[in-house]
DNA sequence: AACTATTTATAAGA
DNA sequence: TTCTTATAAATAGTT
């Protein structure tokens, strides 16, 4: 339709592919216009040139997310599947490991849980839990100890500023020896438990398992 | 274009309707094809006919899902936000709580990360680990009591088949004896620790936190 | 971007 | 539906 005929096939000369592709483009865009109102039809068209420029025609009376959740609807296959893929992958990964640490925590931390394991397990797990018990215990003595040494700087202190200020030295004396004495005591006795918690209400200590 | 010339307006005598958008549709694809193979360019081209019937024009050179990954870039949207949205939520809730599981192992079957933990924080977790501690030992009684019946049930089987089948009696029945009288003498001893394991070599036992 | 000779698309009819 | 065909519309080549 034109002063020749031509043939469908690639237009080499540059300027001249352009200026086809450009009436053509306004062309098929009009159809498509024509289409969605002659025939009531919902159009998505979609153009990328040769040099990547974009131009779409979409029927009012819809969208082009429309449009695709229809075709993905249609051809009953996810399009963006490969936009999930990596992310589904993700959060299986993460449930994975989600599982695993719950129960590595049902075990180890509740006790519960223990019915996979066999005899070595068990033994593993016990001496596992040995370990980490003597770490916790570990932290108490530090802990003592540190409270200690506070404590001896402050004794220091008091017993300076008596003297400075001519304080009567045993009466706040007595008090300070009695606890450091109290403190040192117990930390020569590391593993001791005089300090053991109730150990009646027994709770998951802010352990969410849900 | 034809024997009259039309409004474009909706088409309302339905015959006549379905068979333009029939001849239009033909016409259009034309169109889309030619414009593809002149110019070099990529369409896509999706009609949904008022009657929900599908149709597609997709340049040889593509695929839809191509076109609408350059769509995306190139309106620098994300058609897929609302499919992503939920799945960005699950996703951080799992790291979320990845993240909490993995402190909680990390200070309680480790025994490391103890720097928030006061005296009596320690002194609660020190017996959450005790009485774990006392459930594994109990399950590993549990699990020699079971291998014990096992082993009882073993000897009866034994004893029956050699009555039954006339074997030398003492032979098998001296061995079994001896089995089972070495677990069930250990059974009785249920928190004595004389299979545990090596201890030395201390590994997370299956357990990532990486 | 306009023009226009021609080709192409298609409306109506069969 | 499909074919036919008169006519409208699109557009290739030109300006």
């Amino acid at each position: 339709m034109g002063r020749g005929r031509i043939e469908i096939q690639k237009i080499e000369n540059n300027t001249n592919r352009q200026v086809t592709y450009s009436k053509r483009r306004n062309g098929i865009f009009k159809k498509a216009h024509e289409l969605t109102v002659l025939c009531d039809a919902k159009v998505s068209l979609i153009m990328f040139s040769n040099t990547g420029k974009f131009h779409e025609y979409i029927s009012p009376s819809t969208t082009t997310k429309k449009i695709y959740d229809m075709y993905q609807t249609t051809l009953g296959f996810d399009l963006w599947s490969s936009h999930y893929e990596r992310m589904q992958e993700t959060l299986k990964k993460l449930k994975d490991s989600n599982n695993k640490l719950r129960r590595e925590i049902r075990q180890r931390v509740l006790g519960e849980d223990l019915d996979g394991l066999d005899m070595n397990d068990l033994t593993i797990l016990e001496q596992h839990m040995q370990d980490s018990l003597t770490v916790v215990r570990e932290r108490k003595v530090k802990n003592l100890e540190q409270r200690n040494c506070n404590l001896r700087l402050d004794y220091d202190t008091i017993h300076q500023l008596e003297k400075k200020y001519g304080m009567v030295e045993n009466e706040v004396g007595y008090e300070s020896t009695i606890a450091y004495s109290n403190l040192y005591g117990f930390c020569e006795n590391p593993n001791n438990n005089i300090i053991h918690g109730s150990g009646s209400g027994y709770e998951p200590h802010g352990l969410r398992l849900d």
